[in-house]
DNA sequence: ACAATATTCAACCTTTTGGTTGAATATAAA
DNA sequence: TTTATATTCAACCAAAAGGTTGAATATTGT
């Protein structure tokens, strides 16, 4: 292996980094879903669609439930949610980018005031 | 190249899998970084860093300015808000959640006049 | 002009990702 | 019990990810 341990947000972010996989996770936004119904709108093998699910099920993104012969999955919000929380670090920055941006106007101010020169 | 066209998406939360990229978006949150300043905190080559870097400024999460021999390095929060609007459709699972869970507990409430007994 | 500093480039290597196909497993239905 | 349905498994493959090293480029300081 390349890596001891895997974070959980590597691993979230990583299913995510994928277009199949997000339109997944959309589909099971709106209902639960067999693989076989998963696999409806994508061009390729139940097999790689299997694969697919399985990274999202690693990534604690879905959660698997059998019924007979049929997987059911279902979206599990708490990762998402975890996700989520990371990206917004964001504010932060934007709160710091405020403070920049009062910080010029000051500065611009003062500049209009007297006529000021920098560097 | 394996796809013609990788989407935003793609590369934002791609870039966003990996712990030494999240890293550094937390650094460019706190101030604007060269890539020297950037690296300290990471046990690998420059040339590694510098493909980190790349990878990030390819998702458009950050900017590059070059002042004499350094490259400095700026956050740009509008992918992040792009990666977080996606996620928010978490939002909308919630909701459908929330109607379920109604639907359990008005269940549970005819159950409970009963009798209950699970493992 | 020369050396030091800051960074990228190019070639290479290993592991992971995302797909394929064909066979295997498990359940349901005839 | 045979057949159809639902899904995974195993082996394989090409491309990408993430790292290395050594050389190249650009700028700055002496």
């Amino acid at each position: 292996m390349a890596k001891t341990k895997q974070e959980p947000l590597d691993q979230v972010f990583m299913a995510l980094a994928d277009g199949t996989r997000r339109k997944m996770v959309h589909m099971l936004a709106e209902s639960e879903l067999s693989v076989s119904e998963l696999s409806e709108p994508f061009d390729m093998s139940l097999a790689a669609v299997s694969k697919h699910i399985k990274v999202l099920e690693n990534a604690r993104l879905i959660k698997r439930r059998i019924e007979g012969r049929s997987h059911i999955f279902q979206l599990v919000p708490e990762q998402l949610t975890g996700a989520l929380d990371w990206i917004s670090i964001y504010r932060y920055f934007w709160s710091k980018r405020m403070d920049n941006l009062e910080q010029l106007f000051n500065e611009s101010e003062q500049v209009n005031e007297g006529k000021k020169s920098e560097d």
